[in-house]
DNA sequence: TATTGTTATACTCTATAACTATA
DNA sequence: TATAGTTATAGAGTATAACAATA
């Protein structure tokens, strides 16, 4: 029954959560070495996937306030794995590109996430997967 | 395929994150005015449910350090919504419990939250809800 | 020796507000 | 007026390390 509450199980936010922290807590113990968070992983990705990409557009992508991709952006400046060139058409905007530097890391920290994403779907058939990926992202739009 | 990596948008952690967001997001940003964070009120909630619960069983229902667990639980003992009294059994042990005030304010956050779900289930039909649920569980154990 | 609660400390993520430069 | 980037600031959540009291 919706709109019925008995115990905080029957809570799906509070699944949703628990598994947002599990899967956070198993990337951070087994890929510290990285020195990179999932957060910053996702920024070099993005950038790297999309070249020029603008602090705005990636703030979209990841449903970020501005001032949250600032911060985030500069991190991984800071490690010298993105750099900044002022975009051609608009003096407002900055375009992003992967260093070389920058897509080395990226290539390291994708076959982390390769075997952090098999351990994470280990629990799943490919029909679960596929419905649970659907599921997901209608959540989050 | 497992074990290969094409574009962000294939990572199942990318878009739990994501889903997590939205929903952290929705909640703050429609019930502020509870004066309680979602972390909070599942703590208030468990001690309701479970007179006499010590922080380390707090800690492990919720699947949070010892040190994080104590952050929230003291934030809502200065609320005035829990008290402790030291356990009969075991001198180490604070034994927690809600107060008048604080089942009156997970009364009100009860309701906040059915509004919360409902509007988070309302893109599920009942048997989506279910493998949902089933999903979330099996990844944070 | 192990467990419970505690404190100090630090880092990440998040957001708001106000500012500058540009459109 | 609106947008892009920036800075300052603050709060929430997370974790590690070390300690005292108790088991």
């Amino acid at each position: 029954m919706r709109g019925e509450l008995g115990g905080i199980d029957e809570v799906v936010g509070f699944h949703l959560r628990l598994a947002h922290g599990a899967v956070l807590r198993h990337f951070s113990e087994h890929f510290a070495e990285l020195g990179l968070t999932q957060k910053q992983v996702s920024v070099l990705w993005l950038t790297a996937d999309n070249p020029g990409i603008a602090q705005t557009d990636l703030a979209v992508r990841l449903q970020m306030d501005r001032a949250t991709t600032m911060a985030i952006v500069h991190a991984i400046e800071a490690k010298g794995l993105i750099e900044r060139r002022p975009s051609a058409t608009d003096r407002r905007r900055v375009a992003w590109f992967a260093t070389d530097q920058g897509s080395a890391a990226l290539a390291r920290a994708k076959l982390a996430i390769g075997r952090h994403e098999d351990w994470l779907k280990s629990r799943f058939t490919e029909a679960e997967l596929a419905a649970l990926l659907s599921f997901l992202k209608r959540i989050h739009g």
